[in-house]
Formats: C-alpha cells, structure tokens, sequence
DNA sequence: ATTATCTATAGATCTATAGATAATGC
DNA sequence: ATTATCTATAGATCTATAGATAATGC
C-alpha cells in the first residue's frame, strides 16, 4: 500500500479507489450513468482517464460496486422486516426509515444508480432480478396494509409506486444535502410516506413506536 | 402534406414527426437522454437515423419540443394558482392536480425530461432559469402552509423536495400504464401528497372542494 | 416542384488496451 | 518487485451533413 495512493477527504485518508467510487456516484446522481463519462469521473479524481482502469476491469463494475453497496443489505432487511409479525404499517416504516438511514448515512450518492436510466442500460439489467424480489417484499407490505384498512383504499400498484417514488424522492435530498439547503433526516422521510399511505394518519405516533424494535442499524 | 407521411396509432392519424416525438419520449422515459440514441429513435419509428434530421434540425431540439410540451403552460398555470388568495394547502392541491392531470393526458412520456440527468446536460442547461422560476412559487406556496399551521412544521425545503419528488413518482406511473398495471389518477396523486404535508390530513375533503374552482381544464 | 426518405460518411467522443515511466516497499 | 500512474491509440458508437433517389401534389 503506497502512500501517494491516498488522499485527505474531510480529514480522513482516502484510497484512489475509493475516490473514484465516490466521485463517480456524484457524477452519476446529477448527469445519469450515461450522462457520466470515464473521463469526467478521472477529472474529478484527478487522474488521467486510464488510470482508472487499473482499480477497476471496466465503467460497469464501478456501478456494480456502488448498487452493491446500496442494494446488497437492503433486500436481508426488507425480507426480515416484510416476514415480521406486525401489520403492515409497522412494517413499511420500519423499512422506510431503515433504507433512507442506510442512504444518508453512505458515503456516496446512490440515487443516480437506483434509477431506470442505468437498471434499463445493458450494464445494469441483471439487478433486475434483484429490484423485483424488492418490488414484490414491497407489495406484500402494501397489499397487507390496504387489506387491514390501516391505508386507503387505493389501487396496490399505485401505492407502492408512489411509495418507491417517495423513497426516491428522499434519497435525492442527499445531492442537496452538501450545500445545506436542506435537512436530511430519515424519520421525517419515513412520516412523509406514512402520512400519505395511512388512513389515519393520527395513528402514525403509535406505528412510529411499535417499528421501532424492527429498526437494525446498518452494520457498517 | 403526403399521405404516406402519416401513419395510424390507436385508429388515429398520426405523422412521422409527431411518432418521432411519441418514440422519443418513450426512450427517454426508460434510458433517459444520454441513453437515447438518434438511431434508437429513428429506429422505434421505423425510419433510418438520418431522416430524423429532416424533421428536427438536431437531437437537442427533439427534447426542446417535448419539455415545452411538458412546461409550457406550467409557469403559467402555477403563477396564476400560486397567487390565489387561498390558503397554501388549497393552492398546493389545485397545483398538483392539475400538473398531474397534464402528465397523464399528454400523448407523450414527459417524466424523462423533466429529471436531473437531461436538465444537468448541456442540451437541458437553459431550461433551469424556468425550474427556479416552479421552484420558488412552489417554496411560497409550501411556506405559506407552513406558517399557516395547514402543513406539518418541517424545513421548507425538505418538504418543497418530497412534494416534487411525489410528482415526479406520479408522473413516473404513466411509463407503467401502457401495460395497465397500475391505475392513473390525478386526483388520488394529489391526496397522497396533501396527506403527506398537511398537519390534519382529515381536513383533505374540504381543501379538494375549496380548490375546485382554480382548475382549469388544459385548452389542449 | 416539393417533400420525405435513403446511402455514405466525416468528425467527435467514448471505452478499453498496450506498453512506457515513475513511485513505493522490502 | 510491486503498484500506480502516464501517453498513445485502436475500435466502437454517436450526431449531423452531403447528396442521390423516391414519392407525392399541382
């Protein structure tokens, strides 16, 4: 391990790699994975365009790496939450306040790689397997809840559509986040979509109590 | 004007320009701009790639045409309902319904142009004086709630954030409706978001009934 | 005569490889 | 000796133009 291989970043010495990862995630977040050329991830590390391809084989793994990051805890805690033995409200924020900590508190921005811009490209269409044994964890949750009556009484799909986008919507906050324009916070997230699922919304203090058993803090 | 120049999509004559707008936005929608090629294009409309420069003089103004579609009437109609003496969660309401009634009878997929990949490209660059234009009527009208007591009393931005990001989401279903999975409805989408911002989500019925009268049908 | 398409291709850009050069650890 | 960078460049792809050919309306 060379030492001109790292860099202080806020303090803290930084590998190459790992400023490529975070480098790249930037990049992707605000012009797609598209969008984001090898040349322009280089520049931003301060390399030439290359070099990157001695810490990574190709662009794709540097992607892989990232939603492996984002995804690879994600679907463990989904699939513990979704088989509680709790109603479907408790579950949904137990797992809306898990994925939006697990967001925010990352090093790098993942919301550019979670979109339908990289999932539909070549190099992202094998996660989809793993984004629909997330979709249908999801619908579970959703169907449980409107069949409850604790959420209204809409069409499934639409609500666990708006939900996902909610989620998203939220992880987005944290490209926002540097310039402190806005709050990151994950239960204020979590209430946001609760609130607008729930039938009674007054009911949201107790849910908010009852999830709050599920919550696993991310391990690393 | 030639008769081979137009084709029929459900019973309707439609012509080559127009298919080509339809198309691109599809693409756009699922790959987004960088990830739409003029071939990819050319080729869902069943014509070569240079005979779409016959009818756009380049890629960039496929986009233009289409986001003007999808923001044209928008700062109008925002303006005109942002300005209402109303309380902020009747204008929030009167807005997003009518947003969403827009998106979802529009012939085209809009939700594509309207995200950070193609408005952080240089083709989408000059379209962000109009979005602070949205932006800051949006953050009046969220402020507004706020201060009010109608809105729950968290940063404004953060909820200016979830409430764009909701819309978007909303506007994301129109890709799934094609294959009638997933039910579209303004005014359900405006519920959801109302639900998720106000303080007395059971007050929603009569801020639906008070923001009757600000709708405007579009002309189009 | 006008409009709409086609083939061929120039020029830009993008990913990835080859191989040289420099910096480090042992 | 190993690791990390560099320059140079091949090969693929992408946008847009030039100019020929075909289809239509008058």
């Amino acid at each position: 391990m060379t030492i001109t291989e790292q860099v202080r970043v806020e303090n803290k010495l930084v590998s190459t790699r790992e400023r490529i990862l975070r480098e790249a995630s930037i990049l992707i977040a605000q012009h797609g994975y598209n969008g984001t050329s090898t040349r322009d991830i280089a520049s931003a590390v301060g390399i030439r365009q290359p070099s990157l391809f001695h810490h990574f084989k190709n662009k794709a793994a540097i992607a892989e790496e990232l939603l492996e990051f984002a995804w690879g805890t994600t679907l463990t805690q989904l699939r513990r939450i979704a088989l509680a033995d709790e109603p479907g409200a408790v579950r949904l924020y137990a797992f809306c306040r898990w994925a939006m900590v697990h967001v925010v508190t990352s090093p790098y921005q993942l919301v550019g790689l979670m979109d339908y811009e990289f999932l539909n490209s070549p190099d992202g269409l094998h996660w989809n397997v793993r984004f629909d044994s997330i979709t249908q964890y999801m619908r579970q949750i959703v169907t449980d809840g409107v069949n409850s009556g604790d959420f209204v009484d809409e069409d499934i799909e639409f609500l666990r559509l708006m939900v996902v986008g909610s989620l998203n919507a939220h992880h987005r906050l944290k490209t926002m986040a540097p310039s402190n324009t806005v709050e990151l916070d994950a239960e204020k997230g979590a209430d946001y979509i609760l609130r607008g699922i729930m039938r009674r919304p007054e009911d949201l203090e107790k849910v908010r109590k009852d999830a709050d058993y599920l919550y696993e803090p991310n391990p690393s």
